[in-house]
RNA sequence: GCCCCCAUCGUCUAGAGGACUAGGACAGCGGCCUUUCAAGCCGUCAACAGGGAUUCGAAUUCCCUUGGGGGCACCA
């Protein structure tokens, strides 16, 4: 008897006949009664229970055939924290066993992409460890000797039918409103005799003989038993023609040589699992506990995928969001801690992050949240953190106009102004921009004040203009006592005045507050700008 | 077509038979603050897919229906 880390219970008996009816998981996990689930669990705390709770050993094995999605990473977030909570190790392993897919530079991109988020691995690329290599390419031997293995027993066939047969096959098929699936014509040869299809094809692939009676069932960590009848598992490939795996193979061979504890991957694995299941019983391996996480859809509630714009993590790097923003928000898609905590640090995650809390629920990436938490996490930051991540972005998006490189005590100035303002980082030098150019542009007529006509708005520029050229000091005090009462002169509300003089100095109405940016921009700009407002007032028309 | 999974506000979620008049968050809306915009604070709108069954009692357990999603490659 074992017990998940749910507390439920599977009894998983594994045949010593590979080929005969594995049984159904007498598990019950399914929907448990509630009673004996407590029951299980005081089970697990008050006795030694063999459930690795502690130590597990969970991959991340991403395939470099493209850039690794939100849905991706959640993954890689789920097994990490996992690893972490439990003091286990988080191994990645890459899965390029698609030859012909494989995408030049995509493993840097998902190893930068972990390191982006903090994700450290213990165990893979770049890292070594004892179970190594952690490249398929590089392992192929085992899969080999696997495949060898399975078909020496009998679990496992030369199969010579060519794509092109296959292919048809399958349209005929569809065509004809059938399952698509093998026919299985390769299953009986000899092996040990030539067959009289060996000349249709001369590297043969090798299938796996599926069981054809029974059924085959595991138990979820989160789903409890789901059991797949036998005849609706194909008799699928593990060896490719090109000496190469499929995944199924890979996964097993190096789950179970790396001594996974537990499998942990996107829900559309489910129907795989079986498969994988028959592999561990034929390779005599005991399986690792699966828990399949719910998908992460776009919001057309489809799976993720390019047409649903941004998807690739290193997207939301270049939009200016912060990695601990990320992760918080990715923690949440499918897991949470309670009734009411969302945002969470890093330790607390680790600390809390357990397989009872994950649900089942496929979910919506839901990018205004992501934007309001992005907020939260910049208003976190501190001065010198926001200016340092702020940096690279100013750098790269203020106009060309602006002299490089940029100052940073300037900088530092800035970024007060608009701290709690930015939703990216991405935004910021849109936020910024006119107090680096040279000169701002924007249309005359906003200088004309609310309720105000032009005479007035150019009156009260040129009042304006007087008192602040008297000004000394030039500081946030000195204007409001100067300003405030030059309003009431005006016979003017406080707005209207400060609206006038915001467009003059800023060339926007919408901006950081005004004497604090006045104050950053310096007297001498302040009164260039008034000037340079007065003139294009005075020559608009309207 | 076949198989599998899932089902609480628009979205992310809490919910372990009585604590539910169903809680929180984002978004929306209204207000306060206020020199604009934010931020902050207060308030408001808004959900147990439907039907049976079990039970004194069901969002919660079971069944059916419906809906959504995923899978069915010499891809992972």
């Amino acid at each position: 008897m074992v017990l998940t880390s749910a507390g439920r219970a599977c009894m998983i008996k594994w045949p010593l006949q590979w080929w005969s009816n594995y049984p159904r998981l007498s598990c019950g996990c399914r929907k448990p009664p509630r009673a004996s689930r407590t029951g299980l669990n005081q089970a697990i705390n008050n006795k030694g229970d063999n459930m690795p709770k502690k130590n597990a050993r969970v991959r991340y094995a991403p395939s470099p055939t493209g850039y690794p999605h939100v849905g991706n990473i959640r993954t890689a977030l789920f097994n990490w924290l996992f690893a972490r909570h439990t003091g286990g190790s988080f191994i990645v392993r890459i899965e390029d066993t698609d030859t012909a897919r494989t995408v030049s530079g995509a493993e840097d991109v998902i190893l930068e992409s972990l390191r982006w988020l903090g994700l450290d691995w213990d165990e893979g690329p770049g890292k070594g460890g004892a179970y190594g290599p952690y490249r398929q390419s590089e392992r192929l031997e085992y899969y080999q000797k696997a495949a060898r293995q399975l078909v020496e027993q009998g679990n496992a066939y030369y199969c010579y039918c060519a794509p092109e047969r296959l292919e048809e096959m399958r349209s005929g098929q569809i065509a004809n409103k059938q399952p698509p699936g093998y026919d299985r014509r390769c299953r009986e040869l000899d092996p040990h005799k030539k067959s009289g299809f060996s000349g249709e094809c001369p590297h043969p692939v090798i299938r796996f003989k599926t069981p054809i009676e029974g059924s085959t069932a595991f138990c979820d960590e989160l789903r409890g038993e789901v059991a797949f009848e036998n005849r609706s598992i194909d008799d699928f490939i593990i060896l490719k023609a090109d000496g190469f795996p499929t995944y199924h193979l890979a996964s097993v061979v190096d789950d179970h040589l790396m001594q996974i504890s537990h499998i942990m991957r996107a829900e559309e694995w489910i129907s795989s699992a079986p498969k994988h299941v028959l592999l561990y019983g034929a390779l005599g391996y005991q399986p690792p506990r699966f828990a399949h996480l719910p998908m992460i859809l776009g919001p057309d509630r489809s799976k993720l995928s390019k047409r649903h714009g941004a998807v690739s993590i290193t997207q939301y790097r270049e939009e200016g969001y912060l990695p601990q923003a990320m992760v918080n928000f990715l923690a949440l898609l499918g897991w949470s801690l309670d009734d009411k905590t969302d945002i969470i640090s890093l330790q607390t995650l680790v600390e809390s992050f357990t397989l009872e809390r994950i649900g089942k629920t496929a979910a919506v990436f839901n990018r205004e949240k992501l934007d309001w938490m992005n907020g939260v996490y910049i208003r976190s930051l501190s001065l010198d953190d926001l200016v340092r991540q702020a940096m690279p972005f100013l750098e790269k998006y203020l106009p060309d106009s602006v002299e490089r490189p940029l100052d940073e005590g300037y900088v530092k100035k800035v970024m007060p102004l608009i701290h709690e303002r930015a939703k990216t980082l991405r935004e910021i030098p849109q936020l910024v921009d006119f107090f680096f150019t040279p000169d701002i542009g924007y249309e005359a007529g906003l200088l004309i004040g609310k309720k105000m006509d032009r005479q007035m708005s150019l009156n009260a520029l040129e009042v304006t203009l007087d008192h602040l050229e008297k000004l000394e000091p030039f500081t946030h005090d000195t204007l409001e006592q100067s300003l405030r009462p030059l309003a009431e002169e005006l016979e003017l509300k406080a707005g209207q005045l400060f609206g006038i003089i915001r467009v003059a100095v800023t060339g926007l109405t919408v901006a950081p507050p005004l004497f604090e940016t006045m104050v950053v921009l310096g007297k001498v700009k302040c009164l260039q700008r008034i000037k340079q407002a007065i003139s294009s007032l005075s020559a608009y028309t309207c």
